[in-house]
DNA sequence: TACCAACCGGACATAATTCTCCGGATTTCA
DNA sequence: TGAAATCCGGAGAATTATGTCCGGTTGGTA
């Protein structure tokens, strides 16, 4: 939203289209789109179709699709600074002192930016590998993110089973409760984040965050329903035959 | 698949179409239409598309769509008996004289069926409230789930601030998991479980099943991506503008 | 200022899915 | 057996999303 191209990644490239050489209408054009493209898919998941894209940030379909020739391109595109603003919370994680904080640092946040994030839901769990920039971005933090789990298992607070893959197994856990509960009940992921923390340290049990009224995860599912693909059907009467 | 219509259910006529009445042609394909609807469910989720489904059973659209005129027809028919297997699976868990081990058993039982079908996992989590039979049955269930739950506190092994609503936590945790982990890793789901199952133990915490490697977690998330929207785009070549 | 390359945008072709219509076939019952 | 009620099935209209094309416009430069 703010610095999104700064000058030092020019030789990086790495979404996909070239920025340099483009005219001046080109490269406002490109801002807008992905500024609408980040808007969009927050609000509505990487399958968002691409005309509300276009039509958000105000130019045809054809300039989106020239920009951007692949679904691919744009998600990198509109991701990139979310994506290094991710990964920076695994380095900042590690730069807490007590391992078990930095632990449970790391997985709060992750999980509180996929509950405000629907795009980066998905691209933290279904496209995560279909994305070059989480690509690079993996390689970059597979190695913090070790780190960071040996600490906390060698300072004897984290089980020794725990396997860094296993935060992936968090974060669809984490995706599948937000997927459901996002407007009804928009905590309830939290609760399911203190289960698995605790089950992560080795002994003790924390008091958990209160649970959705059953109210709440009624309105939750009937909600994330309404939203999804079931509307009214279109049809009218009975058919009469 | 065996005795999916028992005549002691024609009175309760759950699902929306009526079955007596109908010539016994009409009578085998809605049969045939049911089966494979089942089927494609399964193997496909929810939003599976319905002409698939026709085929499969040898019948054009026309006769699937007089028979089931919405979709939530189609699923209800199709997961019937289905969902009467579930419903039984928190009574056989009362069963247990071992509060934790009948705990345990709905849980694992619960999430087992959902991993192995697509169609009920969506069922139980994304769409449970618009089927009415998911409705019946869950009026049916609270109780014993409830009763499951405080059997298992009073005990004093399930911790005090667990709640009945939290299974649907885990479920929908769960459906998050196998969404994603179905074919590369298709046990992942037994991790995530034994995590949760651990932290709504009052203390201990047992060994868990083996974790996915970081190949299975690779080919988890890529194999999901190919079945899911993101087909090759269509375009071969660049676009030479 | 004037020209050309680059760019814009919407109309259009394509594809997938949902849902309907109706001529023709089948079953049932007298 | 024969007629009437019922049902079948595929063609096709409507809808939604994707990706392309081309006439017209704009920005940059001489």
């Amino acid at each position: 939203m703010s610095g999104w191209y700064s000058g030092r990644m020019a030789a990086t490239e790495s979404a996909g289209t070239a920025r340099r050489g483009l005219r001046a209408d080109a490269l406002r054009n490109r801002q807008r789109i992905v500024e609408a493209a980040r808007q969009i898919f927050e609000e509505q998941g990487l399958d968002a179709p691409l005309d509300e894209v276009a039509e958000r940030a105000g130019v045809g379909a054809g300039t989106l699709y020239r920009r951007f020739p692949t679904r691919e391109d744009l998600v990198e595109a509109a991701f990139e600074d979310e994506l290094l603003r991710v990964a920076a919370i695994t380095e900042e994680a590690l730069r807490r002192e007590d391992p078990w904080a930095g632990f449970c640092m790391l997985v709060e946040r992750l999980c509180a930016a996929m509950a405000t994030d629907r795009g980066l839901s998905d691209l933290l769990t279904v496209r995560l590998p279909t994305s070059q920039v989480a690509a690079t971005m993996g390689e970059r933090h597979a190695q913090a993110l070790t780190q960071l789990v040996r600490r906390a298992q060698e300072a004897g607070v984290l089980r020794e089973d725990f396997v860094p893959e296993d935060i992936f197994l968090f974060l669809m856990a984490n995706a599948g409760v937000t997927q459901v509960t996002r407007h009804a009940a928009p905590h309830a992921w939290r609760r399911l984040i203190a289960y698995l923390l605790a089950a992560c340290r080795a002994g003790h049990s924390e008091p958990l965050p209160a649970a959705p009224t059953p109210l709440q995860t009624e309105r939750a599912l009937l909600g994330h329903a309404e939203t999804k693909g079931l509307r009214p059907t279109g049809r009218d009467g009975q058919n009469k035959s």
